[in-house]
DNA sequence: CTATTTCCTGCAACCGGTTGCAGGTCAAGC
DNA sequence: GCTTGACCTGCAACCGGTTGCAGGAAATAG
């Protein structure tokens, strides 16, 4: 095969195959409209030329361009670039394009971006969007939409419920005699925060424990850092974090002031995104990132294919890995 | 203003406003060229339908439609999401949407990729291609392209210069006693790997220290542990790793033999992403992946408002961290 | 051998914008 | 009062494909 000569139009292969614009355009699309001596003439003629049918102009008449959106609060938060590697490549497989958009944590970057992308794609995934209730609803009436880790009544999601790897984090906290929990929680607006927070709040009453909560501004390493003078006037025993990073934050914070862990503090984190690196590897809630991408994007794309515009939920389940950041009081 | 109604055509504002299409065109792209007051009733009537221009049509007819590519071997490796992160807040600043490809370590999906994206962006970076260099000249001749860490004469590049970092390892490896060093590779086809190579054999040559070889398939954590066997078979007592990943692996693989760090073995990564995260902390060769995303997105952005197509390149230092995973022999 | 069907191909309209050009209005200049 | 020019606006062609429809050719039936 050529190389692709860019600018190089339909009505070029028509003249060099001598057939008319729509023989050309029914050669790439529906071949079996033609006969097969019509179609090698016109497939040899556009080899020749290196003819690529124009996506743009496809996508102008057939009103589909095969392009998806995600977009994500940060890329470089770890626990985002599994999910999307495996919605790219679940795309991909399906013959999609997926455009990436870093919102910063920030409701009105994500709602400028959708602007920018919901006209040039056919279906968006809103990953732990920060999006009030409304603009998420605003955004699902103009364009299919899957949403991950939020909960909005009718559109389809797929949730990753921390519920049972929390529960378990508390039980497993509380059979190592800590009576005194903090919960240092997650971005406003995030409805995994939100989850988690209420998750703990049972379970810590469940078993009778106390619970204090100390907020962050964004989930990153130095807020969690910044957090530890915070969690220790609450006088707990035991901290769950919001996520890996924040708690690799915390980590860091106690080990500064000389406060040992599991010695003096035990710590949960949640994700599971740092694997065993950290020092002790970090107690974790563990859950299906990878699967929570993939999912997202197929069920975006099957819901393409449909009429109607139902909801699917999909739950996915999470569960607590002990490492070396959890010990008795 | 009105939620956005997809669907509403510049004809049908042009019939609100009482005005023909084309000076609905200009309300939006040439508002100079119409009386104030017709703007003001053109965009009124749009707000009220809820009209926002296709950009697919629009791209169409003018030929440019804001979009760039990023392809990256993979997502989830920790050195390419701030790269990644960066290059898209940057297309952002400017007007542009990205697309994310995710060529999976593998030249034919990366190729395939570029097929289906090449047609409808304005530009391409490339992020350590594993392309042979004809296909990236095929690519360039299509589209403008930039480069991040491989060098193809005649072709927009931002390299991240290992050599400054690893020459200093080298140096620092030699100065604590070392005098047997094995390189354990990365990825065939990838620039940064031949180039560390170079520069790790180089500063070998001229500490008068040996250099082994040992290859490993991916940069990933695995292939660093499977790698741990054959390293020890050299006799080295110095390892430099081409990413932190590996080394990661192999720091790992060590550990899991009962062989000290830095006591018995001392081990340089490189990229500098796991922070100081691993256990001991691991000393790296430290780079600008952030500025290198950055850069690439804005020399490209700034290629496609040239008529000529002429090379840039811009070359970013390193420099070594020192940790805990060096001592003396 | 004619009638009917099937198969193939071209015509022309359409997708939703942009833009060169022409013409019309109105104010300023002489 | 007529000319000149500046300023607006609309016409119509164009971007590069897709597709409903019609008609001609070939194949099959009668």
């Amino acid at each position: 095969m050529r190389e692709p000569q860019l600018g190089q139009t339909i009505s070029q292969v028509a003249k060099a195959a001598g057939v008319s614009r729509s023989s050309v355009s029914r050669a790439f699309t529906r071949p079996d409209m033609l006969s097969a001596k019509t179609v090698a003439r016109i497939l040899a003629a556009a080899d020749l030329l290196g003819y690529v049918p124009n996506p743009t102009a496809r996508a102008l008449s057939t009103g589909r361009n095969s392009n998806l959106a995600l977009i994500v609060p940060d890329v470089a938060n770890p626990f985002f670039p599994p999910l999307i590697r495996a919605a790219q490549m679940e795309a991909d497989r399906q013959g999609f394009c997926l455009f990436l958009g870093n919102s910063d944590e920030d409701p009105r970057r994500e709602d400028r971006l959708l602007q920018r992308l919901c006209g040039q794609v056919e279906g968006v995934i809103l990953a732990s969007s920060r999006l009030p209730e409304d603009r998420i609803r605003a955004t699902a009436a103009a364009r299919p939409l899957v949403l991950i880790n939020r909960d909005v009544g009718g559109i389809s999601r797929v949730l990753i419920d921390s519920g049972t790897g929390v529960r378990a984090a508390v039980s497993h906290l509380a059979a190592l005699g800590h009576r005194a929990l903090v919960y240092v929680s997650g971005p406003r607006g995030s409805w995994s925060n939100r989850q988690r927070l209420d998750a703990v709040r049972r379970a810590a009453r469940l078993g009778g424990l106390s619970l204090a909560i100390v907020p962050t501004p964004l989930p990153c390493f130095e807020a969690g850092y910044a957090a530890v003078s915070a969690i220790l006037q609450t006088g707990a025993s035991a901290i769950i974090a919001f996520d890996d990073v924040t708690a690799h934050g915390i980590l860091a914070g106690l080990t500064a002031r000389d406060i040992a862990v599991p010695g003096q503090m035990s710590l949960v984190g949640c994700d599971d995104v740092l694997g065993a690196v950290t020092r002790p590897a970090l107690t974790t809630v563990s859950n299906h990132a990878i699967i929570a991408g993939q999912t997202a994007c197929s069920l975006l794309i099957e819901s393409l294919n449909e009429a109607g515009s139902s909801q699917t939920i999909k739950r996915l389940d999470t569960h607590l890995v002990i490492r070396a950041t959890t010990g008795p009081v």
